[in-house]
Formats: structure tokens, C-alpha cells, sequence
DNA sequence: CTGAAAGCGCTTACAG
DNA sequence: CTGAAAGCGCTTACAG
């Protein structure tokens, strides 16, 4: 039977002090005198009395919450970054709550809603860059942090990131050291329906540092599809079985890279001496089946975020710190010199 | 500028009632006037008026909260399985508050701390045994559902289980089908610090099932290391460099499956060709990599305890529901027919 | 160093 | 159907 729950009143009447006194010795003023600190401290344990959380946050005018907006689903990479925000807050008094997003009425709902109901102190947005329909600003009532988004729209918020398009030019260097010049890429459809820019960022840092070798990428080699390792694979078997298939494949992400090799084994193709193929996020399957890739600082941005959150509820900064993570390369087995070079 | 924010009082006296019938007509009280009703909540809208959760929390005497115990790292199905109660949760009035577990010590504190504290309405611990320390039984203050944890220190707890038993059964009929009889084991090592039980007891339903058909493992086919990819490689690359490889390996988990797969590789072996390989969880690689598996059903395992929960603050029941999702077989691509058989 | 009192923003018996 | 009042369990200026 749940014994009717211990109040600070009840410590306080029983240590002979007020609820004040007691408030203050639990809560570690220095104003309190030693002998009563203890006493009240010992009673308390006696007790076993905790604090109502929802008292003391009301009474406070915090609630000592954090909240994070994420998709669970489309991008792996979150729980990563999740263990990094985690890590930060879980020596903190904050606790942590979940907005997972299903769907992009969702993500409208809570990116609208959440920073104007004081549900939290504060709000951090996962790799959800917020629809035109929405303005984020600072002046929101809620600190906003954002972990990789790129949206011009949030320009002016605080916010961690990586550098996709430095990310696609370590990729693109990779494979040209290799002695590759047959190249292709593989990314998400332009319009996707949450508006991530990842894909396009990639694409944009390959093609950038393959200009300057004078490599050109036609446009029978970039192919483009809904994210996923189906329609990836799909793309790579119609590149793979051309008249002029490529000696290497990046791909924006490692999912896709994944579907790139399922393709390459279709089509009877070794990998890495046929085929060359490097993806880039650095999931756990990619450490499974010994993918080449560029890793993102996952863990890390999460904690960053979460530090930058929290001196944001602190003390707002005057100007909106934007923290930049470079990406970098991994090589595994899926990538090898090209047949007869270098 | 965060403008002073809008409470109730500034709704009731706008239109003109009193914050009790402000209060009634935001929750939608049956008790009040249409047209009074109706005036408070334009106003409210007017005001963009949100409620302090806090308030209405200790008001209410519930803190509106669940927490889910749960570690990310290890176990990465945790993910599927907090989709699920997410989806439960999101329809409801609740919040769900993280409590990510990365040591033993962490895992002890807060199964210690939390049901105590009224932190939350609710805990759901997931695939977290409580260890011997700690007993946690239905006359916990706060209600507490476990998902997916065997231990027999729980047996009087509502919770959601699959039946590793049974899955460990699947997988031995569906290789003796295939022809197999020169069949191994390899899973965790008997003591872990967290006291998982799932890879004893598929193991236990794997010989069980081997046992009816008369076929023995004999003490060279069992392999067992820490649970990891590499240390199951290390474990089948032993079994099958030696003088009497099995046709088949079973393995307690896809992580350790994909490790087997692996050294099949290295060995020079072809899968399935000339190994089956069968694993557990059926987790998202598995898919990838076409690998034979045992599903669990995760998110709905996430859902159901959910449920259960719910249920359980709302009224408790007199016998604690245990609810148990039967394993369900997935054929892919690693495993197939013995050579020259059945 | 300590206490009485006000206040945080809601909800809900209790009267009317 | 509505209002005045008490209460949820804390914290913290304000006096002393």
C-alpha cells in the first residue's frame, strides 16, 4: 500500500525547524547552520523523503526539462546522437523527454507548438529543418538548438553541424587517389518531404573536388531516388550494367552504399576489385560489413548540443554559436585501387 | 522579448469569469454553459494562452510522465521497442522521459531511485533485469511494467515477454528440416554483468528441439564469449577450421550471426552453400546482409507494455498481466538444404 | 541563522 | 451553471 506520501513538512516538523529551514538545509544553502543541516539531513533520510519534482519545478518556474525532437525512424544516426545529449544532461538536473517524429505533421506540430508551451526549458532539433510555414527565432520563448540542420532558415539559431560538403570532397578525394576517373554518385530524390540537405550537400562537395582534378561527372552518373537501399540498388544495377558503368560509386549515405554493393553482387561484380564503393555516416552496419565511409562525429554532436542548450537556457548568448564538426574518412574493405592503376 | 507569460487568471478575466470556470471550460467540463464555454476558449486562443504543465501536474497530484529505463548501446533493438511505446504514449496525455543506462551502477541507481521517487507516473524498464539488490514488487509507490526481462525475481510483475525458448526451437526445426544435422551453437558467455537471459534460453530451446529429433550438440559445437560480432567470429572460425565443422550454426543473436558470417568468409566457406547461418532479433543489418532469422516483435512489445502501464495507473489490476509475443521465423539467404541432402 | 508568509498556476470540493 | 477558497508541495524575499 502506498503509505501516504512524506512532504517537506513532515521533515520540517520532525527535525523542529520550518519548512523554510528545512527546504534550505536540503537544498545545501550556506545560510543554514551545520547542526541543523545535519539534522534535518539525517531526519530526511530517515524518512526517505523526495522532493516532489513538479513542486519544486512550479515553485522554481523551470521545468528542469529538456526536450529533443527527433525521428527515430529515417535517420539511424539519431540514437547516436541521443547517448551524446544524454551523456551531457545525465549530470544535470534535467531530465529528458521525447518528441519522436512519425511523420512531417508531427514534426510541424511539435516545432510549432512545443516552443511556445512552457512543457520545457529549452528544445533540441534533430536533423528536422523546420517547414517555411514555421519561423524559428530567438526571441522564442523556449531556447532553440538545432544538431544537423542546414536550412538557411536557421541561420541565425544556435546550433551544431557537420560539413557535407566537406564530407563529399574527402570522398571524392579518397577514390581519385585510388586512381579512379570512372566515377558516380548515388543520393536522395531532390524533393523529399521533411526537406533534408545532406544528399545534395554531398553530391555538391564531390563534384566540387573532382572539378578540381578536371573530372567530370556525366549525367548517366548521378543517380537519384527515394532514400533507401532498394531504390539504391535499383540505380547502381542500371549504372553497373551500361555500356560505360563506372569504376566507383559514393554514395550519400551508407544505407545506399549498402544497396550499391547488393547491386555490384547481382551483377557479378567483386567489390572492392571490380567495384570501388564508399558511403558516409558510418552506422553499425557499415562497421558490419566493412564498408568505406565518412564518419560523422555523432556521439559528439550530441553532446554538444546539449552544452550549447544549456548555456543558452542559462544566459542567452549574444550571438547565436554555431559549432562545425569536420567528417572524416574511414576505409574499410569496399574500396581498392583501380584495375591496372595507379 | 518573452512577454510576461499568460496564465489562466489572464484568460478568466478577459471573459469575465472566474478561474474555476476558465479552468472547467479548457477541460472540457461537462458542467459548463455552452456559451461561457465557448467565450473562454476564443479568448484562450486570442491569448495563445498554454497551460503550465507544472501547475496542473501538482494539482493534479500526477506528474503526467513515463519513464523508460532502457539502454541504447548494447541492445540496439531498444530502438524498435521505444517506437512502440511512443506510439501508445503519443495519443495519450503522458510525456516520456528518458533513462539511458550505460553501466551496471547507473542501472542499479535508477531502478533503485526511480520507483520511489515521484518523478513519474510510471516506469517501463526495458531488457534490464533488476539485480538481486533490489526488489521491486507491485507495491512499489510508482507502477512498474518490464519488456522483454526474464528473470524469475519479476515473475509477479506485469510485463511484456517474447519466448526465447520457443524461438530457440524455430530455429533448430527449420535447419533439421533443411537436413541439417552437424549443427552448432555460439552465444553469450554464461555470466554477463547484466544478467541478460535470452541467449541461455534459446539456447535451451535449440537443444530441446535438436533433442527430439535424437540429434546432440556435443560440447565442441557450443561456443560462448562476450557478446559481440568479433568474439563470435574468433568462436566459428574455431569451429570450422576443425576436424568435423558443423553444416549449420545457429547463433544467439543477428550481431553474432553476422560475426559467424563473417568467418565463413575468411574460411573460404560459402554461405549457404556450404553453411547455414540462422541468428536472432532480426535486427536492421539483418535485412541488409539477407540474413536467416528469428524475429521478435519489437515495436510491439514497446506498445503492449505501454498499454500495460497505462492500464496499471489508472487501475491496478489484482493479477499482474504477462503478456508473451510468440517468435516468428524469417527465411533469407544464409541458409538452405544440406549438401546432398534432405 | 530562522520563521511566517506569499507565491508559483493550476484544479476541485463546497456552497450557492 | 458559477464563484470563493483551499490545496497541491515546494522556494524565497522579507523581517527579525
Amino acid at each position: 500500500m502506498p503509505r501516504k506520501t512524506v512532504t517537506i513538512r513532515d521533515v520540517a516538523l520532525r527535525a523542529g525547524v520550518s519548512v523554510a529551514t528545512a527546504s534550505r538545509a536540503l537544498n545545501g544553502s550556506q545560510v543554514v547552520n551545520a547542526e541543523t543541516r545535519d539534522r534535518v539531513l539525517v531526519i530526511s533520510e530517515e524518512l526517505d523523503f523526495t522532493p516532489s519534482p513538479m513542486a519544486r519545478r512550479l515553485s522554481l518556474g523551470r521545468t528542469l526539462t529538456i526536450g529533443v525532437v527527433v525521428m527515430f525512424v529515417t535517420r539511424p544516426q539519431s540514437v547516436e546522437r541521443l547517448r551524446g545529449v544524454d551523456a551531457r544532461l545525465t549530470a544535470s538536473e534535467f531530465d529528458l523527454v521525447i518528441y519522436n517524429v512519425e511523420s512531417v505533421q508531427q514534426r510541424d506540430r511539435y516545432l510549432g507548438d512545443l516552443a511556445r508551451s512552457h512543457r520545457t526549458d529549452g528544445l533540441l532539433v534533430m536533423s528536422l529543418p523546420p517547414p517555411e510555414s514555421i519561423t524559428v527565432s530567438r526571441s522564442s520563448p523556449v531556447p532553440i538548438v538545432f544538431i544537423d540542420v542546414h536550412s538557411p532558415s536557421i541561420s541565425a539559431m544556435p546550433r551544431v553541424v557537420g560539413d557535407d560538403v566537406s564530407g563529399g570532397a574527402l570522398a571524392a578525394r579518397h577514390l581519385l587517389d585510388l586512381g579512379h576517373r570512372e566515377l558516380a554518385f548515388i543520393g536522395d530524390a531532390v524533393e523529399d518531404p521533411y526537406g533534408f540537405t545532406s544528399s545534395r550537400d554531398r553530391h555538391a562537395g564531390f563534384v566540387g573536388e573532382l572539378a578540381r582534378s578536371a573530372v567530370v561527372l556525366p549525367p548517366g552518373r548521378v543517380g537519384l531516388a527515394a532514400h533507401g537501399r532498394y531504390e539504391a540498388r535499383e540505380l547502381a544495377r542500371g549504372m553497373l550494367t551500361s555500356d560505360d558503368p563506372p569504376t566507383a560509386i559514393f554514395a550519400a549515405s551508407d544505407t545506399q552504399a549498402l544497396g550499391v554493393v547488393a547491386a555490384a553482387h547481382e551483377t557479378g561484380l567483386r567489390v572492392p576489385d571490380d567495384l570501388s564503393v564508399i558511403g558516409y555516416d558510418d552506422i553499425e552496419a557499415a562497421d558490419y560489413v566493412g564498408l568505406t565511409t565518412i564518419r560523422q562525429h555523432l556521439f559528439e554532436s550530441g553532446r554538444l548540443g546539449a552544452d550549447l542548450l544549456l548555456a543558452e537556457i542559462e544566459r542567452p548568448s549574444d550571438q547565436a554559436p554555431a559549432i562545425q564538426l569536420p567528417p572524416e574518412l574511414v576505409v574499410r574493405a569496399t574500396t581498392a585501387s583501380v584495375k591496372g592503376g595507379p
